[in-house]
DNA sequence: CGGTGTGAACGTTTTCACAGCC
DNA sequence: GGCTGTGAAAACGTTCACACCG
């Protein structure tokens, strides 16, 4: 799993409860799936439906939602338009989020031209480079912003979250730049930690770290079927 | 944080002691940190320096590494070199590792080029896409393969692992087509549940997600803003 | 009866204090 | 003296059984 931010946020918040990172994380995929199952025109769910379609157990699926209230139907399930705006609702989805892309490399375009976050009311409002052959350039409805202008446009364009997609060595300092503008939200895909002051949101992405925890379950199973090999050769 | 795979693994490994997948997550960034201070010639560091450039509290630090063995100095600290090595040799990145990515949009491309891999003991050995139009073209030192080829390139260049980047309609058939041609690891950046053996260790990214979770904490330092603000107004 | 919601048991992760070694 | 390595305690997350309600 991606990795816990650096800072926590408020321990306990003033309203409402708050929700366990994990359970967190969980009910984003139950949003994407209830999202398939409006389109596919599925009036109602049980937890066991939803649960499966999601890859978690139902009890699992129950104390997550339970987190947020109760909004299903004992006996009957769970209604998917009803509990799908409650789940954007309790996430914040139905505020405006207005995202800046900082690097329009392939993964920053990547990024911009990404369907799931207009669909999910993520609107990216700019694309900066510091690359002077890339400025200007059109992609998708975006135009390529310069990086010194960085500032300028955050604040006309009303950003209030970022994407981080340049090299690492460049990282840290678009970050301070970002947390200066005034940007408390910051998602990173550069392969270094980020210093920022705790009340900055940072969400890390790190490609290689994921390949390298494959690698490491991979290499147990090799050792496992070796030594299963070998017992079985003692064995004959 | 990405997400936990579907399959477990071997709960208690044939040898060894397993690593817990919180610490697993956290030693990759130990690595990358103690990579960083080998190129700038730093010989030893303490818990507490590491800790510090890696974002961690020094015994937490200290409790990860004890799950690989002890491989400090008490009075001393860590030897850089040494420690970067065994905690390398511990997650299996002295083994080859040969990943195929399919889709070659702007993430396959990102992910092709991107130079965290090779530095890590990763090798991209084949890159593939669907469009006829991409079949062909050359990316850094590989050349896009047609995606009806999947088995017999991968069979070729002996790949072990896989990176999904390809759109989320197309995830699942790619998914049970590395699955049949016996890829045990994989990588996936589409925004759907994969369907795949328990052997199959899949791990996901998804974006949306993680913008998702930045939204969810952004909205409750708003709340409780709101909150303070109309406290602080009634106290006046 | 069927399926949700949840308290209580269980397991894992984090924290901490300090024993142990250089 | 200083810093590592680790057991024991606290916090946290997951599982489960079942109370509860439509």
């Amino acid at each position: 799993m991606p990795e816990e931010s650096a800072s926590a946020g408020p321990a306990v918040p003033a309203h409402g409860r708050h929700i366990p990172p994990a359970s967190l994380a969980r009910l984003t995929v139950y949003l994407r799936v209830l999202g398939t199952m409006l389109t596919e025109g599925v009036e109602r769910v049980s937890s066991e439906e939803l649960a499966e379609a999601a890859g978690v157990n139902s009890p699992k699926l129950r104390k997550d939602l339970s987190y947020l209230g109760s909004y299903g139907t004992r006996g009957v399930g769970y209604d998917v338009p009803y509990l799908s705006g409650q789940i954007s609702a309790a996430l914040g989805l139905t505020l405006d989020w207005r995202v800046a892309i900082i690097g329009a490399g392939h993964l920053g375009r990547a990024l911009a031209g990404y369907p799931g976050f207009g669909s999910r009311g993520f609107e990216v409002v700019a694309l900066f480079d510091a690359d002077p052959l890339a400025v200007g350039q059109e992609v998708g409805w975006l135009r390529i912003s310069e990086v010194q202008s960085l500032e300028a446009v955050l604040e006309k364009t009303r950003a209030n979250m970022a994407v981080l997609a340049v090299p690492a060595e460049a990282a840290q300092e678009m970050c301070t730049r970002l947390v200066n503008a005034g940007i408390t939200s910051i998602l990173s895909f550069a392969p270094v930690v980020l210093q920022a002051p705790p009340e900055v949101q940072i969400r890390k992405v790190d490609m290689a770290t994921e390949l390298q925890i494959l690698a490491y379950h991979a290499q147990r199973a090799q050792v496992s079927a070796i030594a299963t090999d070998a017992q079985a050769r003692l064995m004959r």
